[in-house]
DNA sequence: TGGCCGATATGCT
DNA sequence: GCATATCGGCCAA
């Protein structure tokens, strides 16, 4: 079990977000492995430009924590990125492998497959505070690498509509564990 | 200061 | 497949 250093997210958005698919992540003793990831810069669709005040973090940071509320109720977590420039990688979804008991409590749902296939309900099933925001990322969320380089899948992002061409969705190939 | 919009999730038809 | 909850951030005025 190799830990994820920080310099990692010291590295381009694009292989940050790849990068990550199969990365063990848990806090608490909650958690799984990354199934869905997206990767935002300095497109039309990302924070940065349309929320350039509040995530000013993107272009500040690199191997922080940015958590943003949309939808009025719900938080989603990224982990700002890329020493050059400005950048972050949303987590989207995992494949529960620990704590899943208190994920369901969490949830309010007992199927496995609706536990953490979600920005948002990932957020809730891991028991997060969005107080977290700006926080390094290696010192609340326990992540360590795959032993073997997992299959990834490149495709749109979803529900944007903005800069919605680009590639920058990542998933796990053949994953049961995904968003949508 | 008002109005618009959104990196979503859920429940209903 | 579609409606809608619910509210902070942003910018035009």
């Amino acid at each position: 079990m190799t830990p994820v250093s920080d310099a990692l997210f010291a590295r381009p958005t694009l292989e940050v977000a790849r990068a990550l698919i199969g990365v063990r992540l848990s806090v608490g003793g909650v958690g799984g492995v990354i199934t869905e990831t997206e990767a935002y810069a300095d497109d039309a669709a990302s924070h940065y430009i349309t929320r350039r005040h509040s995530a000013a973090i993107m272009g500040a940071t690199h191997g922080r924590l940015y958590v943003y509320r949309i939808y009025g109720m719900h938080h989603c977590l990224n982990v700002t990125t890329d020493a050059e420039g400005p950048g972050a990688v949303l987590l989207r979804a995992l494949e529960p492998t620990d704590g899943l008991e208190q994920m369901r409590e969490r949830r309010g749902r007992d199927a496995v497959r609706d536990l953490c296939s979600g920005p948002a309900k990932l957020f809730v099933a891991l028991g997060l505070d969005p107080a977290v925001n700006g926080e390094a990322a290696t010192d609340v969320l326990s992540l360590s690498l795959p032993s073997a380089a997992p299959n990834v899948a490149a495709g749109p992002r979803i529900g944007i509509s903005k800069a919605v061409d680009l590639p920058w969705r990542f998933t796990l190939r053949g994953s049961r564990y995904l968003s949508r």
